[in-house]
DNA sequence: AGCACGCCGACT
DNA sequence: GTCGGCGTGCTC
């Protein structure tokens, strides 16, 4: 049997180490060395021992003889958090398709450089008196460098580090010989990273909230899921309202009380702050809250405090999986089919399935919760491989507002050309009238004011990207995508005709018809206009909380979240945009988000009314939320997904490529599509494409998509292994960038 | 990160 | 000359 070797990670949390090192198995060791195995090996010139993790087989040496070194031993207590972060990873590198580094990367945050290291300050230690007469000493002797310092100082008592040495050229070593005799300090602060500890107590809530029977029903039936170990992932179908935050602080209460800890996914847009208040106010300073917009240092120092074990329960986004709790007992994914999920970088995980997957290592609890779960996670319930727990009833006895269809296309037949539909302004007309509240639901995508000629047209175009600009409040025209900024267009630069100007209406617009409708009505809106700088959401929402304003509209953002008693109406205005996106979630979107708005209506005492304005109204996305059916939509989606071969019923790899020469990329997409024909093992692999993405070029990289389907994972696993293999051993690949997403 | 090597100014 | 400080680069 021929010697083994083994790749070995020293210290992921420093940059400079981020990379492996061989080292030959000793036989006596063969057999207790694996995968995240912790080891002693010796290191460096002086062959100091450290400690590190294998992260990788292999019966190959890569470096010569003379370099390789023997791992010394296995480290005593040789499972410990990162055991299982690492062995998380590899998993992640497996099903997702990354480098081992990448994957140890979103698992272990780096630590940051310590920029201040270098911060480091000159201060004078002396009176002037003795200023002076140590000025004449050295005066006496002819210390030059030492003169110019002290004068600096006497004018400045503190100086930077790099002034005095750069500027005054003074060496180091007269700063430390200075230092000893007391005339100078050399102070070196760390300018210490804190996140945001805003502890504001506003409403101190009732500690321990008493749950309904329906809530308490819930609870019980996933405590006896827990009976035998950690269970099966348990999904709470739960409607708007119907208080699954209680269920959660319920179940992590439980898990608290036997020593262990938990961690809270929510989805990545600000508005669900909110409900963290409530996890503040129950559990007080053993909660910690990641900030998705912590920098990776910052988010460093807060697992620091998770791994020393100060706090017990962790709030974030996606990247809050990874806290490295000794003895996690239980991990909540609130919202669960919210696409901030997925990762956009590689390795591009799901956190719910990276969360099952971690929850199954450490032997945790995965709960889920959503009112309208993914067709994934229902799928999985459906197998059984998930447990199913259903909250049909809304907190607090509310009920849940009637929905109605507008056919936009009777509008028109009607002659109405507006974006309010008679309905929809009637209902706006009654709740003004009563002093009610409404919310104005638009989506964005698809629906910004593109600008187009009416006679020819022609669409105005980003230069750098193949999309439209969008016309900006201030009046310039704008790109999505990369930020490309021009001014209007007076006439068409295709045919000179005059008549060019923004088309469809966006939030803005919707805002110009309601305030020359009703004059009087009080209006606020919410979009990336509004909503820039800090705390810009908050702000917004504050304000329409506290009845500062009886309309609001927004976009995506308004729906996601956020409670307001005071609302008893949602007006969808165009339902259908998020319909016509060319990808296979279009319709889950779509039912998703008309359930969650007309969710924000009637939260308070008062009954609530939602309005879906679509060209559409026989789609059964639209059918099923009216009724708010989930399980009949999820029948006509599945028989969809069946039928086409998209996941869950079907597996689905995307090879993802760019480049900045149309012609390099299209030659290259093209090998890969030759490449991927001779390694499939089974006929049944369908390939699809390259065919240019949807947006075509983003900030001038062209960029185009291969897709293959199959019932079988694995085989699509193993020809994307192989296609990586290919790519990084191919010259023409140089400058096209390949990216790989599994059931995205 | 830690450690060796190498360069450079200051003191004897 | 020697001493001692920091900068640079490498670690299988």
């Amino acid at each position: 049997m021929s010697e083994r070797y083994a790749d070995i990670i020293v210290d992921i949390t420093h940059e400079k180490l981020d990379r492996t090192f061989q080292y030959r198995i000793p036989p006596e060791l063969e057999g207790q060395i694996q995968e995240g195995t912790r080891v002693k090996i010796p290191f460096g010139g002086g062959n100091r021992l450290i400690e590190g993790y294998v992260i990788g087989l292999d019966s190959r040496k890569k470096y010569t003889e003379g370099k390789i070194k023997s791992i010394a031993a296995v480290a005593e207590d040789g499972i410990t958090v990162e055991t299982h972060l690492i062995a998380l990873a590899a998993w992640m590198r497996k099903t997702y398709g990354s480098t081992m580094i990448q994957a140890l990367k979103t698992v272990v945050p780096v630590r940051e450089k310590r920029k201040t290291r270098s911060r480091k300050q000159v201060c004078l230690n002396l009176d002037r008196e003795q200023t002076e007469s140590c000025l004449e000493e050295f005066r006496r002797k002819k210390y030059r460098a030492r003169i110019r310092l002290l004068e600096a100082l006497s004018e400045q008592p503190e100086l930077s580090w790099e002034y005095v040495t750069k500027e005054l050229k003074v060496p180091a070593d007269t700063l430390s010989g200075l230092e000893e005799r007391k005339i100078i300090r050399v102070e070196s602060y760390t300018v210490y990273r804190n996140p945001l500890r805003e502890r504001d107590e506003e409403g101190a809530e009732q500690a321990e909230a008493v749950l309904t029977g329906e809530q308490a029903s819930v609870c019980a039936g996933i405590l006896s899921e827990w009976k035998e170990g950690p269970g099966r992932p348990c999904l709470i179908q739960g409607v708007t309202g119907s208080g699954k935050t209680l269920v959660y602080m319920e179940l992590i209460s439980r898990v608290l009380e036997e020593g262990r800890q938990a961690i809270v996914l929510i989805p990545e847009i600000a508005l669900t702050w909110q409900n963290v208040r409530r996890f503040c106010s129950r559990f007080g300073d053993r909660v910690t809250v990641l900030n998705s917009r912590m920098s990776p240092g910052e988010r460093y120092d807060q697992f620091e405090r998770v791994r020393k074990g100060r706090v017990q329960i962790v709030i974030g986004p996606r990247s809050a999986l990874f806290a490295p709790f000794q003895k996690l007992g239980l991990i909540i994914i609130d919202e669960e089919h919210e696409s901030s999920y997925r990762s956009e970088v590689t390795p591009r995980y799901h956190a719910r399935e990276a969360a099952v997957e971690r929850g199954r290592l450490e032997d945790a609890h995965v709960v889920m919760g959503s009112a309208t779960p993914s067709v994934d996670a229902c799928y999985r319930c459906r197998s059984g491989e998930y447990a199913l727990f259903r909250l049909v009833r809304r907190y607090g006895g509310a009920e849940l507002p009637e929905v109605y269809p507008v056919d936009m296309r009777e509008e028109l037949r009607k002659g109405n050309r507006t974006v309010l539909s008679e309905a929809l302004q009637e209902a706006l007309r009654l709740r003004l009238k009563a002093g009610e509240q409404s919310m104005l639901f638009l989506n964005r995508r698809g629906y910004a004011g593109f600008i187009s000629c009416r006679s020819c047209g022609y669409v105005v175009k980003c230069p750098h990207c193949d999309v439209s600009l969008t016309y900006h409040s201030n009046g310039r025209l704008i790109c999505h995508y990369c930020g490309f900024e021009r001014e209007p267009v007076a006439r068409c630069p295709e045919c000179g005709s005059p008549y060019i100007g923004g088309f469809r209406a966006g939030t803005q617009q919707v805002e110009q018809v309601v305030k020359k409708m009703f004059p009087r009505a009080r209006t606020l809106r919410m979009d990336a206009d509004t909503t820039r700088g800090k705390d810009g959401y908050e702000k917004i929402l504050k304000a329409f909380a506290a009845g500062e304003a009886d309309v609001l509209i927004g976009t995506q953002m308004i729906v996601k979240g956020h409670d307001f008693p005071g609302v008893t109406l949602v007006g969808v205005i165009a339902a259908d945009v998020s319909l016509f996106a060319s990808d296979y979630r279009a319709a889950e979107r779509t039912y998703q988000l008309l359930v969650q708005a007309s969710g924000r209506a009637g939260r308070g005492r008062r009954a609530g009314e939602a309005l879906i304005q679509t060209y559409h109204p026989e789609h059964y996305s639209i059918r099923a939320a009216l009724t708010q059916d989930y399980d009949s939509f999820y029948e006509e989606e599945i028989a969809c997904r069946e039928l086409m071969g998209y996941p869950p019923a079907a597996s689905l790899l995307a090879v993802h490529g760019s480049c900045d020469q149309e012609e390099k990329l299209k030659n290259a997409m093209e090998y890969i599509r030759r490449y991927l024909i001779r390694v499939r093992r089974k006929s049944t692999v369908q390939l699809v494409g390259p065919a240019p993405e949807n947006v075509a070029k983003v900030q001038d990289y062209y960029r185009a998509v291969i897709y293959l389907k199959d019932g079988d994972e694995q085989e699509l696993i193993r020809m994307r292994d192989l296609l990586e293999r290919y790519i990084e051993i191919n010259r023409g690949f140089d400058s096209v960038y390949i990216q790989f997403d599994l059931n995205a």
